[in-house]
DNA sequence: GAGAAAGTTGAGGCAACCCTCGATTTAGTT
DNA sequence: AACTAAATCGAGGGTTGCCTCAACTTTCTC
């Protein structure tokens, strides 16, 4: 919105990138609710100096994770680009989970993002378009059975995010096999059951 | 273990049963990781009272789920005793997550007596060699796919916990819609990819 | 290199929750 | 009614984390 209204001073300037690596570093590991402390030590800076940069803990937030979920842009970039509507939605699903496998902060943030509406969804509700044409795009092709949607697909999210949670530092990986028999209830064929209203 | 080996004075009686209402109440409310001031302000006792009542956190768990839990009990009966494998694997899992849906304490507590392994897990723990009968039993009957196992059972639980913590005072009855998607993808037919490796 | 503006510091106040222990009250007994 | 053991009470000390602000230090400019 406003460009840089002030230039920074030197010292500010290097301070807060090392603030900003240190957050990353630090919500990365130990997610969305670390101690601002943790992380203000970790950049060798005092909390004071923390809070002169960020002065809520959402700001440093959106100083850091709209970055991380760019990814998320390119995982919907190349599920469109798939030539196979199937395989590029699949690939979008593993693609998500992996991210989120990878960082306890982007787990945190996938489902939280879609329970408040803070501006950082809005980062992510940019690519919600493009996430909803592949689901269209899967459906279409006879694939994706018709009764899935995106309220569908955040539901999944939250559903791996608590087995990314419990197993990533135990058995990394095993969220894989999960969402596999998951997939496998999404084929269009069996339609098996109606499914129970909303 | 130790029959009661000192009888309760009247009041203590009185209190501990009070305290036991309470926290029964507020953990189903609040999860299982509610403030122990709540639940001695509810019961109309000091928190005083409740230490000397319950050491601690887990005493006063463990004086509360097991009663709770014996619920999945009666859910493994009548799935075992049910004619068709298929449905009374189904109903074991409906069973499960209702019950979760219910109850904060419960849902918190099926997540972690799977990852701690504390006395109340082996409580649930019980239960387990039956529910390991009904997979077998629906897989046998060639209706459950062979290559799902109690683990992934337990995965299942993770997952659904958090869609039915998300979505309990919002939307309660939503993880059906989820749970649908998953049951569909465990029939035994599709067989559709192998499966990653644990 | 001196002055002003910008930035840093960390002790300290606040809040939530945990748990303890000496003073006090109560229930049951003779 | 008096006594004693059992039970209760709740203020207070400990911890963790949040956030502020007045005193200090650094950078930048002239």
């Amino acid at each position: 919105m406003a460009a840089e209204s002030k230039p920074l001073r030197s010292d500010a300037a290097r301070n807060r990138d090392k603030l900003l690596v240190a957050a990353a570093q630090t919500f990365a590991e130990r997610g969305l609710d670390a101690p601002l402390e943790h992380i203000a030590r970790r950049a060798g800076v005092s909390i004071g100096t923390l809070y002169n940069h960020f002065p809520t803990r959402e700001a440093l937030l959106e100083a850091i994770l709209p970055q991380r979920l760019a990814a998320l842009e390119e995982i919907n970039a190349s599920a469109l680009a798939d030539p196979d509507p199937w395989s590029g939605f699949v690939g979008l699903l593993e693609g998500i989970f992996t991210l989120q496998a990878e960082d306890h902060s982007l787990n945190d943030a996938m489902v939280q993002s879609f329970s408040l509406s803070t501006d950082m969804s809005q980062a992510c509700g940019g690519g919600l378009g493009d996430v909803e044409r592949i689901i269209e795009r899967a459906k279409a092709a006879g694939r994706l059975r018709a009764d899935f949607d995106v309220q569908d697909l955040v539901t999944l999210v939250w559903a791996m995010s608590q087995v990314i949670r419990e197993s990533m530092d135990t058995a990394p990986g095993m969220w894989r096999r999960c969402l596999s028999f998951f997939i496998d209830g999404l084929h269009a064929e069996p339609a098996a059951q109606p499914l129970p209203s909303r």
